[in-house]
RNA sequence: GGAGGGCUCGCAUAGCGGCCGAGUGCACCGGUCUUGAAAACCGGCAGGUGAAAGCCUCGUGGGUUCAAAUCCCACGCCCUCCGCCA
C-alpha cells in the first residue's frame, strides 16, 4: 500500500509508476475521488458522534421530565450517528479495496518495459566450453537419472506433472545446500527460521500475493488457508501488527521452507526436468530495515546471493528486472541467472526485491525511534532455491561420463568431491 | 471431535452500563539524592487520525441501549480435561 498522503500530493508520480508497470492508471484517480468522499464522511460522522457523546453525558446527569426530553433528542441523534457510521464504514471499505489494487511505486532507476527489457548489470564467470572439453553436455534430467538423484517419472506418476523425487545424492545435495546456506546466513547475522507454510488470508494479502499473483497460489478453501509460494510470506507477516524498536534494525531472517506454486499459465513452459515445479524447498533471506537504508540493504542481499553462486562455482549474470516484470510489492528487483549449458542460456536462480514500505503498510509493521513510529521497509532475496541450483550444479560441473564434481564449498557437507554414476 | 475456563496499555492485574481510554504493581525512560550504584522520592510511559478541538481502538465482527471494557450473539485465538494422532 502506498501512503495516501503521498498519492494526494504526487498523483502524477503514482500514475507514471502504474504506467511504467503496464497497469491501470485510473485507479489513482478513483482513489483520489473516493478519498475526498471518505474524508467528508469521516468528518460528518465525527461531528455527530461528538454531539452524541456530549448529549449522552447530560442524559446521565438529568432527572425526571428533563431527562425524558433529552432522551427524545438523543434517540434521534443516535439514529443519525448510526447512519453516518454505516456510510463511513462503506466508503472506507471501498477506498481500502481500491488502495490495495495499487502496486508499489517504481524505483526511478528500474528499467521501464516488459519482461524482455531487463538490463544486464554484470557477468560473473565464463560459461564452460564443452567442445574444448571434448563432449556434449547432458541435461540435468539425464544426469539426475545416471546419478540416481532425480526421478521425474515417478514424480509424475504419484503427484502429476511438474513433480519429482530427489533421491540418493539428489536428496543429500539438498541437505548440503541448505546446510551451507543456513550456516553462511547465520554467520552473516541472519536469524534462521522454519516458518509455517500454511498461512491465513491476512498474511497472503498483506504480502501482495492475492492480486495478480493469486492464480499461482494454492488455496485450501475448506480451512481458509493458503500454501505459501515462498517463505517471504510468513517471514514478512511474522511481525504483522507490531512495532519494532529501531535498535533491532536491520532485522534479518533466513527462512527455510517448502514453496508451493500452481504454475497456472505456464503450460508447455519448462516441462522437462525440475526447472519449474509445483513444490520445492528454498532458503530465503528477509530483512526489515529503515526506509532510508533499503537501497543499501538491497545491494547487500544481492551480494549475499552472488557469494552463494560464487561458492557454487557457477557462471552467472545479474539483471535489473524491468518494470513490467516486477511483482506488485517490489519497487526494484535484481535476478541472478545461472548459465545452463544445455539450454545455452542464463536462467533465473535467485531474485531479490526491495518492497520499501509497501508490504509493511499492508501488514501494519512499523518501527519506533526517538522521533516516533514510522512504516518500516521490507526486502527479500533468495539464498538458494533447491531444484534450480541442483540443475545448475549438475549441468555445469558434469564430466564426460555423467559423473559430477562437487563444488568445494559443499564438500564438507557431503563428504565427497564427486557424485558417481549408480 | 467433545466439555469447561479465559482474552484490558511491554508483563501481571483492577474495573459498578454513565465519574473508564481505563486504576494498581512490575519493567522501562528522565530527574532528585549518592563518590558511584541500590533504595527512596518526583515525573513520564499504548496506538491511529487530525493543525487543533475532537474522533476511533479494552481479541474480531454484529446486536441491545440516549450511553457498552461492562449485557446478548457469532467468530478467532489461548489454557485445562477427554478422545484421536505424526
Amino acid at each position: 500500500m502506498i501512503d495516501i498522503k503521498f498519492i494526494r500530493e504526487n498523483p502524477d508520480a503514482v500514475r507514471a509508476s502504474q504506467k511504467g508497470r503496464g497497469e491501470d492508471t485510473s485507479i489513482v484517480d478513483q482513489l483520489l475521488a473516493i478519498d475526498e468522499t471518505r474524508r467528508t464522511a469521516i468528518t460528518e460522522f465525527e461531528t455527530l458522534r461528538a454531539e452524541q457523546n456530549v448529549l449522552s453525558k447530560s442524559v446521565g446527569a438529568a432527572k425526571g421530565d428533563e431527562k425524558t426530553a433529552l432522551l427524545e433528542n438523543a434517540k434521534d441523534l443516535a439514529n443519525k450517528v448510526k447512519a453516518a457510521d454505516t456510510k463511513r464504514a462503506d466508503i472506507e471499505a471501498q477506498a481500502n479495496a481500491i488502495a490495495m489494487q495499487l502496486s508499489n511505486l517504481l524505483d526511478p532507476d528500474a528499467p521501464i518495459g516488459g519482461e524482455a527489457d531487463f538490463v544486464v548489470i554484470e557477468h560473473v564467470g565464463t560459461p564452460r566450453d564443452f567442445a574444448k572439453d571434448g563432449f556434449e553436455p547432458k541435461d540435468h534430467v539425464e544426469l539426475g537419472k545416471l546419478l540416481g538423484a532425480i526421478d521425474t517419472e515417478r514424480g509424475a506418476k504419484v503427484a502429476g506433472s511438474r513433480s519429482y523425487y530427489l533421491t540418493g545424492v539428489g536428496a543429500l545435495l539438498e541437505f548440503a545446500l541448505v546446510n551451507y546456506a543456513i550456516s553462511s546466513a547465520t554467520k552473516a547475522g541472519f536469524i534462521p527460521v522454519i516458518p509455517p507454510v500454511l498461512v491465513n488470508p491476512a498474511a497472503m494479502e498483506g504480502t501482495g500475493f492475492l492480486g495478480q499473483a493469486a492464480e499461482n497460489v494454492y488455496h485450501l478453501e475448506r480451512d481458509e488457508v493458503y500454501l505459501v509460494g515462498t517463505s517471504e510470506v510468513p517471514l514478512a507477516a511474522m511481525h504483522m501488527d507490531e512495532i519494532l524498536p529501531v535498535e533491532k534494525l536491520p532485522l534479518r531472517y533466513a527462512g527455510y521452507s517448502t514453496c508451493f506454486r500452481r504454475e497456472a499459465g505456464t503450460y508447455g513452459k519448462d516441462t522437462r526436468g525440475i526447472i519449474r515445479v509445483h513444490q520445492f524447498d528454498k532458503v530465503e533471506m528477509f530483512s526489515f530495515c529503515k526506509p532510508e537504508e533499503a537501497k543499501e540493504e538491497h545491494k547487500r542481499l544481492l551480494q549475499w546471493e552472488k557469494d552463494f553462486l560464487n561458492a557454487m562455482e557457477i557462471p552467472y549474470r545479474v539483471i535489473d528486472v524491468a518494470s513490467g516484470d516486477l511483482g506488485s510489492s517490489a519497487n526494484r528487483k535484481f535476478d541472478i541467472e545461472a548459465w545452463i549449458p544445455t539450454q545455452d542460456t542464463y536462467r533465473e536462480v535467485t531474485s531479490t526485491s526491495n518492497c520499501t514500505e509497501f508490504q509493511a503498510r499492508r501488514l501494519n509493521i512499523r518501527y519506533k525511534d526517538s522521533d516516533g513510529t514510522k512504516a518500516i521497509a521490507t526486502l527479500n532475496g533468495t539464498l538458494v532455491a533447491i531444484p534450480r541450483m541442483i540443475v545448475a550444479i549438475l549441468e555445469n560441473h558434469q564430466n564426460a561420463d555423467g559423473s559430477v564434481n562437487v563444488p568445494k564449498a559443499l564438500q564438507p557437507f557431503l563428504g565427497t568431491s564427486r557424485f558417481e554414476l549408480v
